[in-house]
Formats: C-alpha cells, sequence, structure tokens
RNA sequence: GUGGUUGUAGCUCAGUUGGUUAGAGCGCCUGGUUGUGGUCCAGGAGGCCGGGGGUUCAAAUCCCCUCAGCCACCCCA
C-alpha cells in the first residue's frame, strides 16, 4: 500500500466528498454574483518571488510552508499557499487599473507544507473574495456582509462568531511599531526563539504568541489603541456602524493581528469551535498597501477567503445525484429500441440510465441500486405492441405504456 | 518541525499469556427465478495483519526503523 498512497496531506475527492465541495463553491459563487464579484482564476504557480514579496520574508508561510521548485529553465517556482498575491500581479500585469473598482471572485486549490490534522491538508481549497480600488469603508462592509451571507446560506452561520480588528493605517501602525520594538528590545533576554526573529520584521505578530514567557512581557506592552490616529479610528468605527445597520453580529479581538505582512485597518476572522483545533473558517482584512509593494499603482484592496474543506466539513449532507429512469430491455431486438429511448429520454430532460448487460432481474436488481424511480421495460411483446411497461420501483405497480406518450407518462417521475 | 495515538477483507471492527489453515457483521459475486428489484435462503470470492528489519523452534501479537491517518503544539483556510 505504501507505494501507492497519495502525498501526504493530499486527498483524492470522490463523488460524495465533491457534492459537499460543490454545495460550498456554487453557494459561494451564486451569492458573490449578486453582490456583483465575477470568477477569475489565475495559475496555481507563480515566480517565488510574488509570494515572497508580498507575504513578507518572515511570515510563516514564506519561511516554512511553501511548496517550491525549480523548473526545467531554471526559474523559482512556487505552488500558490494563497490566492490574493497571484490576483494582485494578475492585475498589474493585465493592467486592470483603469477599470476600478474591480470584484472578485476566486476559487481552486492552494498549496501549504504544514502537518496535516483535520480541517488541514498540503492541498486544500479555498473560495476567495477580492476587492480592488475602494479605500473607505464600504468596502470592508461589503465583503463582511458577503461573508456572512454565505456562512448563512450554508446553513453554518450559528456555528462561527465573527472576530474583528483593526491595524490601524500606514501612519498609525508605523508609530505604534516604533513604541512596540523599542519596549520589546528592553526583553530580549525573555522572549521566545520565534518571537526574536518577528522583532525586525513583523513585530506585531509577536502579541499574538501563545508563548508562556512572551505573554508576561506582552502584558505591559503598549497597545496598539493608543497609537491610532483619527483617521484610522473613524474608519474603524465606520465599518462597525455598517455591521451593526446590516445586523451581523461580531466581538473586537485586540490579539487578532492575522500572520500575513500586508493587512492594515480591518482584519476579521469567522471562527468556529466545531473544528477541533483548526477555528478559522473565513478570514481576511484590507491590504492597501499590497498592489504598490509588488511595484503596481497604488491601489486600496480588501478581501477575504474561506477553507472549502472547513466548511464541508461544517455543512449538512447535500442532496444526492437525481434519481434515474432504468431503461430496461428483454433480449437482442429490444436493445436497439432501448439505446434510442434512453438517449431520447436524455435529451427530455429526464436522468436516464441503460444498464450495459444483464437478464431481467440483474438489470432491475442493477436499477434498485442505483435508486431508480422507474424502470421501462421492453421485450417482445412490448416491441409489437409499440409500447413499454413502466415499473413503479416504490410501489413495483406496472402500466403498459405506448412509446409515444412515454415522456408524458413519466413526467410524474420528474 | 515537536509530542501523543492508531494501522488486520471494499467498510466497521474482533483476534487471549507469541502456538497449526487469521475471524465476524455489512458490502460484493453466484444460484434459488428461461420476463420482475428490495426481503429471505444457500454457496462463493476477497488479507504481503501499512512497509522494512530483528528476537524466537514459532510473530497479526515482542523490539527497532519507516510510511500514513488521527489528536495536540506551532501556525493557519
Amino acid at each position: 500500500m505504501s507505494d501507492l498512497q497519495p502525498v501526504r496531506g493530499t486527498h483524492d475527492i470522490l463523488p460524495e466528498d465533491h457534492r459537499r465541495h460543490r454545495q460550498v463553491t456554487e453557494t459561494a459563487r451564486q451569492i458573490a454574483a449578486r453582490y456583483g464579484y465575477e470568477e477569475i482564476s489565475t495559475p496555481v504557480f507563480e515566480f517565488s518571488e510574488v509570494f515572497k514579496r508580498t507575504l513578507g520574508e518572515t511570515s510563516d508561510i514564506v519561511t516554512k510552508e511553501m511548496f517550491s521548485f525549480e523548473d526545467r529553465g531554471g526559474e523559482q517556482l512556487t505552488l500558490r499557499p494563497e490566492v490574493t498575491a497571484g490576483v494582485a500581479r494578475a492585475f498589474i500585469s493585465g493592467g486592470l487599473a483603469q477599470h476600478l473598482p474591480l470584484k472578485f471572485f476566486c476559487q481552486g486549490p492552494m498549496f501549504r507544507y504544514e502537518r496535516p490534522q483535520k480541517g488541514r491538508q498540503r492541498q486544500f481549497h479555498q473560495i476567495d473574495v477580492e476587492l480592488l480600488g475602494v479605500d473607505g469603508p464600504l468596502a470592508d462592509i461589503e465583503i463582511i456582509s458577503l461573508a456572512a451571507h454565505i456562512l448563512d446560506a450554508l446553513g453554518v452561520a450559528d456555528k462561527v462568531t465573527l472576530e474583528l480588528n483593526t491595524l490601524g493605517d500606514t501612519e498609525s501602525r508605523q508609530s505604534y511599531r516604533t513604541k512596540l520594538v523599542g519596549y520589546l528590545e528592553g526583553f530580549k533576554d525573555k522572549l521566545s526563539e520565534d518571537s526574536l526573529a518577528r522583532l525586525d520584521r513583523n513585530p506585531l505578530r509577536i502579541l499574538d504568541s501563545k508563548d508562556q514567557g512572551d505573554r508576561a512581557v506582552i502584558a505591559d506592552a503598549p497597545l496598539l489603541e493608543d497609537h491610532m490616529n483619527d483617521a484610522s479610528k473613524a474608519f474603524f468605527e465606520d465599518v462597525q456602524k455598517g455591521l451593526k445597520t446590516a445586523g451581523i453580529e461580531y466581538k473586537i479581538n485586540p490579539t487578532l493581528v492575522r500572520g500575513l505582512d500586508y493587512y492594515c485597518h480591518m482584519a476579521f476572522e469567522f471562527t468556529t469551535e466545531t473544528l477541533g483545533a483548526q477555528g478559522a473558517v473565513l478570514a481576511g482584512g484590507r491590504y492597501d498597501g499590497l498592489i504598490e509593494a509588488m511595484g503596481g499603482p497604488p491601489t486600496p484592496g480588501t478581501g477575504w477567503a474561506a477553507g472549502v474543506e472547513r466548511l464541508a466539513l461544517m455543512i449538512a449532507e447535500p442532496p444526492g445525484p437525481a434519481r434515474p429512469v432504468a431503461v430496461v430491455p428483454i433480449g437482442q431486438a429490444a436493445e436497439a429500441e432501448a439505446l434510442s429511448l434512453v438517449q431520447r429520454l436524455r435529451r427530455a430532460g429526464f436522468t436516464a440510465d441503460l444498464g450495459f448487460s444483464g437478464n431481467l432481474q440483474k438489470r432491475l436488481k442493477g436499477a434498485n441500486k442505483a435508486n431508480a424511480v422507474a424502470a421501462v421495460i421492453i421485450g417482445e411483446d412490448e416491441l409489437a405492441k409499440g409500447a413499454a411497461t413502466v415499473r413503479d420501483m416504490e410501489t413495483g405497480e406496472q402500466t403498459e405504456v405506448k412509446l409515444s406518450a412515454l415522456e408524458d407518462h413519466l413526467a410524474r417521475y420528474r
């Protein structure tokens, strides 16, 4: 078995799993469309630089979770660990700046080299929404409303909590960052190894540390909210007002910082208790500096991503495939008639099944296993009369029906 | 990357202090039915006991290594 195992952290998605995945992605796509978000796809791999520059050299994703490789031409490539960087790249390379604002829906596989566990795989799928070119809080209110709408439509609204925080604008963040680093420098001997590494690149992440020693240091650290300028405060308040107007409940979590460097202002996360250690179901925030940092025109952006597998674990069992009508020939002579009949029914919109072999008994058995609603039986008797015997697979009741009237008779099973 | 735990038939699981040919239920196949499914009855197929190495007269069982799942840490969707 070991040689035929799928690669660690990857999974085959069999039909039953696919039903759940489809339920998630289709629901999201349809509702996003009502908000004016159209689907785009970017490649599943990019030049490694795209992710290194945007996610931050010291982020966990870049330092230990990327699937990177060199192609035959010597290019350094990386399987995308998230899609925002790819969308930003597409925005720049496609010269889309003149079409702002832009609303995108995305969906597809992501890759992270992590230790797998429940709700966590090395290849997983995300649905994703990006809104580019709007710098006001209305943008954030819209994408959060859209997220809440989708979660509600999936029937998981009561299993999740919306957590919210603000990181402030660049100015506030810079001044706070300076203060924080100044404070933390004094405790270098007490900080954990991880936090020391973050000190010069992403000090805000230290606030989110769960290390005991770090927590003691953080307890007395300067607070981000004390360094917010008026514009940042107003932004955060406006978003909250908007959410209240939209009837969306939330709670503020001051330690919510997010792992990626490019966020500013809003950071939010829909969390759940139902997925074991995996709390985050849908998360995102604002990334105003991202596109400019990549070399594009200064363009504000905000968006979120959600884990398809995680949502699939949370939703109720979606309905199975439509129950078919089984066409059952008896004997050689009837097979040609059955073949044309089954096609006729399919073109008329029925789900119809024609077995590949077997006598009447075997085919009825097959029809039963396929959960057929009815069997259309054609033998020599029926051929002679230009009719078929329609057997109701629920009641066992049989009716002789003229071939010309078949669709009408079967209409009840649609 | 670290720690814990599990791995026996397609699925869920038994398998005693190491002892002949590794079992059960469900599922699958065949027959009881030459034109009637589900239920029932009879029969059958299906196992490198995750993989490799070791201990032993003898290993599914004990030891080591390894792979994978799950759980937790870390981090995240």
